[in-house]
DNA sequence: ATGGTAGACGTTCTA
C-alpha cells in the first residue's frame, strides 16, 4: 500500500482546473496541497474538486492573493491552522491524516524584491515568517510524523537555483534566507527529503518564471517547492518526484507539482 | 539598468 501525496502551487486555482484534472489521472495523488489559489472561500470550485474525487477540502482563501488548500480521497482525522506574525492572510492549513500523518501545507511571503529588511517590509515580514516557523518547529515537530510540503519561496542550496554565483544577491536564495531554511530544519529536525532522493550536488528545481523569455526551455529554474519530513517519517518516503513536464502543458503554473510517496 | 509575463481586479498590485 502507499499513499501519494502532491504539493502545487497553482497560481489561481480557477485558471488550473484543467491542469489539476491531468494531474489526478496521470498521477492519481491521494492528497492535493495546493497554494497560492488565489480565490476567496465561498467561490472555492469544491464541487469540481469533488468530482475529480477531492471529495475531502479544507481551504482558507481571500480574494486575489495568497491562499492554501488540501484535497484528498480519503478523509481527515482532524483539521486545523495556524496565525503567523499575526496576519491572517491564508497561508497555512493543516490536516491529520488516518494513521496519525500530520501534514502541513505552507505558502510562504515572496518577498518583494528590495534583499533588506530595513528597506523592505515584505522582505521582513518573510524572514519573520520563516523565523516563526522554526520557532514552531522546535516544539511541534520533533519525535511526531510530521510532513510539511509547500511553496517556501526560497531555494536554499546552490543547486536549487540555475546560477548561484548570479543569483546569491537576489530574494529567494540569499544566505539569510537559506541559514533560515537550515535552521528550520535543525529546530524540528527535519529532513530536507527530495534531497535524499536527488544529491545537493545535482540541479533540482520546481520553478520557472513567467518573465525571463524561455526560463523553461533554457531551465532557468529554482526549487521553491518542498517537502520536508520529521525524522520517524522519513524510513515510510519511497520516492520523490518532480513533474517538471507539467510546465510544458498550455497555460502552465509557473511552479509544477512535487510529489511524494509513502509506504502506508 | 531595473527589463520580461501572468493573474486578479478594477483604473494597480503581487509574484
Amino acid at each position: 500500500m502507499s499513499l501519494k501525496i502532491a504539493t502545487w502551487n497553482v497560481n489561481s486555482l480557477r485558471q488550473r482546473l484543467t491542469h489539476l484534472e491531468r494531474l489526478a489521472e496521470d498521477q492519481a495523488p491521494d492528497v492535493i496541497c495546493l497554494q497560492e489559489t488565489k480565490v476567496d472561500d465561498p467561490l472555492f470550485p469544491g464541487d469540481a474538486l469533488a468530482e475529480m474525487g477531492y471529495s475531502h477540502q479544507v481551504f482558507r482563501g481571500q480574494k486575489a492573493y495568497n491562499g492554501v488548500a488540501i484535497l484528498s480521497r480519503i478523509p481527515f482525522k482532524r483539521r486545523d491552522h495556524r496565525i503567523w506574525c499575526q496576519k491572517d492572510d491564508k497561508r497555512h492549513v493543516e490536516v491529520t491524516l488516518p494513521g496519525g500523518l500530520e501534514l502541513h501545507n505552507f505558502y510562504v511571503p515572496s518577498g518583494g524584491s528590495i534583499p533588506d529588511p530595513e528597506k523592505n517590509d515584505k522582505f521582513a515580514h518573510k524572514l519573520s515568517f520563516l523565523e516563526e516557523m522554526a520557532q514552531w518547529a522546535r516544539s511541534q515537530t520533533r519525535g511526531r510524523k510530521v510532513l510539511i510540503v509547500g511553496d517556501l519561496n526560497v531555494a536554499p542550496l546552490e543547486n536549487d537555483v540555475w546560477n548561484h554565483k548570479r543569483l546569491v544577491r537576489s530574494i529567494g536564495h540569499t544566505p539569510g534566507e537559506s541559514q533560515r531554511i537550515a535552521d528550520l530544519l535543525e529546530a524540528g529536525a527535519l529532513v530536507d527529503a527530495p534531497r535524499q532522493f536527488t544529491p545537493p550536488d545535482q540541479p533540482l528545481y520546481s520553478w520557472w518564471g513567467y518573465r525571463f523569455p524561455q526560463a523553461f526551455e533554457r531551465d532557468y529554474g529554482w526549487r521553491l517547492d518542498h517537502a520536508f519530513a520529521s525524522q520517524s517519517l522519513m524510513p515510510e518516503i519511497r520516492r520523490i518526484e518532480t513533474l517538471r513536464d507539467a510546465r510544458s502543458w498550455q497555460k502552465p503554473s509557473d511552479h509544477v507539482p512535487v510529489i511524494v510517496e509513502l509506504a502506508a
